[in-house]
Order: structure tokens, then C-alpha cells, then sequence
DNA sequence: CGGAAAATTGACTTACATCAAACTCAGTGG
DNA sequence: CCACTGAGTTTGATGTAAGTCAATTTTCCG
């Protein structure tokens, strides 16, 4: 993908010549690092871990979450293939982070990329970027927690599942959910029960329609943004989008 | 608080000598901003604004919240004095910002914000450090609203104040809380009925005494704590210690 | 003081949780 | 290939925490 002879270093850390230039990218630094694979169940890091590395994800899915004192988990969020993990926090990990599915993930070390931001002050904003893209999701999410009921909830989840996924908005929209109920129920703040029984209303509504557990067809977007509230019709879409295109810090 | 005299610029930006050296603080960077005051209701900025500044709180307190379609308000946080704001957004803002009581802050504009970055590199692990800061506030408030019932919630509430608004944590501690109840259901996604009779149901355990509408004393700190499930008996604390001390980024 | 906004309390309702019982489905081994 | 298995899911019956509606009561500010 990119050239790999190096290049005089400025005394601390040599990193690709063409990163330098044009194309720098989180996704592009961390695409010359070791790839690792990862079983289903399997951890890339506890919470309270020492934040050695960042990581970016080739495939599969991975559920954050942390364990209350009395064993309730609340799942804060999930990481899909084509995401980085690991940028917002400071001295230590403060989700476990596991595979759902199997995954392929890179790892480059924080080391490393604070001398790479030393050295290319390009690299500073991209970090922003998606620092702040992570903060946008969790003030969406604290919405939809504190605000919004069961229905809301679920319908809120799909319609963003299918914009992270990023099908290509055919219709109707085809969502790969490869986590259990528990996790969308962990993850939404309901209980699994209610998570199905929101999920069979839909179906007979004529919203969805599922095939096996983990795959769900969205008919009716228009009727399932509706229900989310429209929070995010626009905005959700926006984030996305910001994610994808490599949105810079301000100006 | 810092001579003002200009030295030779660089060809970009101007900024205080002393702050080149040693204290480089954001709250020092703001130190020699103009004050703005605002009386209790006026608003700092609206959600979607163009995010042209930040801000550093010298007095008062803030509400952050979005409005969704149908008219309910989500408070996202509050912002007390000694705080700053603005700093986890991109282009827009992602919440409008509005004076609990009279507020005095001072603003710095973005542009001479990133310009101040690029010629002090010890800026950017300051920012990193209030971004991460500002994720590991968001988490919590993540846990607290999917996962805790209403007691737990308030309990926290209280806690988290009491650690925030810094009292000396002399026993019994005094908290301000200068929000209505409504504010505060809105931040915890309870009604205000429902805040109203766990407060009352505190005062009736000898866990709380209030005094006015805005001051509440906790007693027995630690069986609030014990209420709050515990979540972060260490973790608030650690949370907040972190930015007094203006803890940095990775190293 | 007087009045209005905010807070509190009570009576009743409801959305979601809990408990319990089937059902589905993807593996596994006979 | 198909029955067996067990985890995961779905559905139903019932309970309950928190919401809603409706009075008071308190607070505080002119």
C-alpha cells in the first residue's frame, strides 16, 4: 500500500516517507503494524489495563463494556471493522474490550504514535477528529439512555447499526448484528426480554424482518427514524459520514 | 496575572513569554482573555453554532443540554467554576450551553487556540488530557443512566457533586447545588417527582440535610457511596483529582 | 408582605422488569 | 443424515419502580 524504504530519520521515530506527504492516516500508520487475530470471547484489553497501544480494526466486531461492583455489565459501546479503539483514554484502558465475532485487528503502540505526532503535527488533528467522534457518539448515546423509551431505544440502534455497517443504503437496508441480545439489551439499558419483545413488534409491524439471529432487514427507514425520535436522522448520518471522510479539528 | 507586553511574533500567533516557559496552563492561556458576564438564563452558545471559541468558567455555573423533537430536554452536564467549555466539539457545538446562575468566563478563540498549539507542543497533551477527561465524565454518565435505578442515580448525583464543586472534603460535607430539580431530572433521566422523593427519602434515612432549595449537606458520605453501587468511590475521585492536576496524555 | 415559581407529597397508572416456560437453531456425534 | 444437546431467544403471566396527574406547601424576591 505504501513504500517502505526509509527515509533519514529526525533522531526519534522513522515512519513511512509517504505518510509524511499526502495520505496520512490513523488507518494508514497502523497498516504497517503486526495484525493480530482474536477468537470470539476472546480480550484485547481489560479495563484498568496500562493504555499501551491503539488499535484498528480489519474484521469482526468487539463489545466495550464495564462490570458493576454487584456484576451488572453495561456495555458502552461496539467497535466495527474499519474502526480505531483505544483513543480516548489516558493512563489506563476504562472498558474491557472482546471480540463478539473472531477479529483481525492492528496494534500501534501510544509510544510510537505520540513520536509520530511529534514529528508530523499533521497527524495531531486527525487524533482530534476522532477523539471528538467518539465523544459525539457517547453524548448520542447519553440521550437515548436518559431520554428515550424501549421502542425508541431499539429503533435508535438499528438505524444506527445500518449507517455504521455503511451498506450501501440500498433498500431495503440488510444489518449484520453479530452480538447477542444481551448485548444490544447490556448495551441499551433494557433487559434481553425486552429487547425481544420490542424486536417482535417491529416484526409485526412490517418494520423489520429477520433472518436468523443476527441479520435484520430494515424496510421502512422512514418509519423507524420516526420511532427513534428522528434524533439523528440527520445527525447519526453525520457522524458517519464525518468518521468516513476524515473530518479535521477546527479551523 | 502575566506581563503583557508583546514579543516578536513568530509570524503567527502572539502569546504571553511567561506561558512559553513554565506554567503553560489552558487556564493561564484564558487568564488574559476579556471577560464576558452572563446573568442566570442567557446562553453561552447554541447547539449547532459554529464552535469559534472555548471557555474557562471563573464563576458561576452552567447547564449543557440538547432539546430533542418533541420538546424533551436532555442535560448532558454542568459546568462549575474553574472548568472549561467548548473543548470536545469539531465544527459545531453538540450542546447549548446556558447560565444556571450568573456565570463570568472568559473566551479564547479556536483559531488562536490551534495557532498557540502549533508553536507550543506542549499544548496538545493538555487538551488530549481535558478531552480524555471529558469521555471519562460521558462514560460514567453512561453507566449511571442505562444501568442504575433512581436512588443510585440521585446517590451518585450527590456524590459526584460533593467531589466537583471541591469542598475541603470536610465532614459533614456541604454541597451547592445551584440547578433546579428539574435540571437535575433532566441530567439523570428521572422526572422531578421522582427526585423530589428520593432527596426526601435521603432526609428521612439521616443520609442528607437540606437547607434551601440549593444546599444539601451529606452526612454519612460513605453509605451514599454505598447507594451509588460503589461505582466510583475511587473513580470520581480519581476523575476529578485528575483535572486539578491537570494530569497530561500518554507517555 | 404578597405572589409566583419551585418543590413536595399523595393517589393512581403504566412501561418495563422479573419469573417461568417454551421454542429455535447451530453444532456434535451416533 | 438426523436426532440430540444446550445456549440463545422468544413469549406469556405477574410484579414493581418510576411516571403521571393533581393538590398543597415552601421558598424567595420584588
Amino acid at each position: 500500500m505504501y513504500d517502505s524504504h526509509s527515509i533519514p530519520s529526525t533522531g526519534r521515530t522513522a515512519f513511512p516517507p509517504s505518510l509524511a506527504r499526502e495520505g496520512l492516516t490513523l488507518e494508514g500508520l497502523c497498516a504497517t503494524q503486526p495484525t493480530d487475530k482474536l477468537a470470539a470471547g476472546e480480550v484485547v484489553f481489560w479495563e484498568g489495563d496500562e493504555a499501551s497501544h491503539v488499535f484498528y480494526i480489519t474484521e469482526g466486531c468487539l463489545r466495550l463494556y464495564r462490570i458493576l461492583p454487584d456484576g451488572r455489565r453495561a456495555i458502552m459501546g461496539f467497535v466495527f471493522a474499519g474502526e480505531m479503539l483505544g483513543l480516548s483514554c489516558q493512563r489506563t484502558y476504562r472498558c474491557t474490550a472482546e471480540a463478539v465475532i473472531p477479529v483481525r485487528l492492528r496494534r500501534l503502540s501510544r509510544a510510537r504514535l505520540k513520536a509520530l505526532g511529534e514529528t508530523a503535527e499533521q497527524l495531531q488533528p486527525l487524533l482530534m477528529a476522532r477523539i471528538s467522534e467518539e465523544m459525539a457518539a457517547a453524548q448520542q448515546h447519553i440521550v437515548v439512555l436518559g431520554q428515550m423509551a424501549a421502542e425508541e431505544r431499539v429503533a435508535h440502534f438499528l438505524i444506527s447499526a445500518a449507517y455504521r455497517t455503511g451498506t450501501d443504503q440500498k433498500k431495503p437496508v440488510v444489518v449484520e448484528l453479530p452480538m447477542t441480545r444481551q448485548d444490544i439489551a447490556d448495551y441499551l439499558g433494557l433487559t434481553i426480554e425486552t429487547v425481544c419483545r420490542v424486536l417482535s413488534k417491529f416484526k409485526r409491524m412490517g418494520l423489520i424482518v429477520t433472518q436468523g439471529r443476527h441479520t435484520v432487514i430494515l424496510r421502512r427507514m422512514i418509519d423507524l427514524r420516526e420511532l427513534a425520535g428522528k434524533i439523528d436522522s440527520d445527525e447519526t448520518a453525520e457522524i458517519n459520514v464525518a468518521v468516513k471522510h476524515l473530518a479535521v479539528w477546527p479551523n
